[in-house]
DNA sequence: TTGACGCCCATATTGTCCCATGGTATCCCA
DNA sequence: TGGGATACCATGGGACAATATGGGCGTCAA
């Protein structure tokens, strides 16, 4: 079974019905499939979407994946847009054209393009993090240095003239 | 709208099925055909256009093709202009007067007639890049140009000032 | 005749489907 | 409460199908 982290272990997180949380840490095999976690193949049948769309995080070394929810916010932003207008066209480059339908297969795999693994330089293991209406897929070291960091974030947030070192989480 | 299968209707799927979305990059062989990707044959059956209709796009060195859908859209935005201005008569050259109508072949292939490959400077390899109701074709290396200015356009667009660590959707 | 084009078949590669397996968590019953 | 049985899940690998690509051949028009 992927590793679970503590937080969803002890709080039954893993198991939510509508919204993709917690995270999982899988590994490609030699072919470069990789297990979508079954939690989250949950949330996507819930969802209806009978695949899984992916395309890269504009903000972050990551993939942004999801089902029909996820859709509908690009399909939002590009319909507010005047059909046939250079701005539309170059918004539908960077969100569809960029973007992949992947068919998991009858044991929730996907494969992952190779364009797709590089812009993450996806190596052996990869990080399924739920966000809610999405996930995102990271390289495991580049998700623990953000994650690091968003702790000390929230540390200095709370308490700006203690020592960083000494809070305990 | 296009015809939905029963399943991408009963799932939800249509908006995506009948989208182009994603890109490929094939090869032309020494005939000068070049594959339409399989991805892309299947949305433009599903479109119910027997043929590719193909024009130069007008704000980039690329190749706008598609179906019904594209026509469609195309008749709309002529529609919107006042009939015999200089404005309408000059879009309807552009799109209506220098596209061509492609046959694929058995196999899904197309020959891009010497003016349209001369348009986009096609050398060797083409991207085929999906823009939801058409594709483009690209010269690969101009498209990789286009798709870094499209992300970052997208990126300031959404969240002018990003936070490092922070949600992103 | 010659070259462009459509149609057919061949092939290597890639992707998909199916079954197997080992490990882990959960459930059930003593 | 504990221990065994069971279900679930991630992972591995073989078989098969779909796809991109290469090339031959006949037709038709210039």
């Amino acid at each position: 079974m992927a590793r679970l982290c503590p937080l969803a272990r002890a709080s039954g997180l893993g198991t939510a019905l509508d919204r993709f949380v917690a995270h999982y840490t899988n590994r490609f095999d030699a072919k470069g499939r990789i297990s979508i976690p079954a939690p989250f193949r949950g949330v996507l049948a819930r969802d209806g979407f009978d695949g899984l769309y992916v395309h890269p995080s504009l903000d972050a070394p990551a993939l942004d994946c999801g089902g029909n929810a996820l859709l509908r916010r690009i399909d939002a932003l590009l319909d507010s847009m005047i059909p046939y207008s250079a701005r539309h066209d170059l918004f539908a480059t960077a969100l569809l054209g960029t973007s992949e339908i992947l068919r998991p297969d009858s044991e929730g795999r996907i494969s992952l393009s190779a364009a797709s693994r590089a812009h993450i330089e996806l190596d052996g293991e990869a990080v399924f993090v739920g966000q809610g209406y999405k996930f995102q897929i990271w390289r495991p070291d580049r998700f623990a240095e953000r994650l690091a960091a968003a702790r000390l974030a929230l540390r200095q947030l709370r308490e700006p003239s203690v020592a960083v070192h000494g809070a305990t989480g």
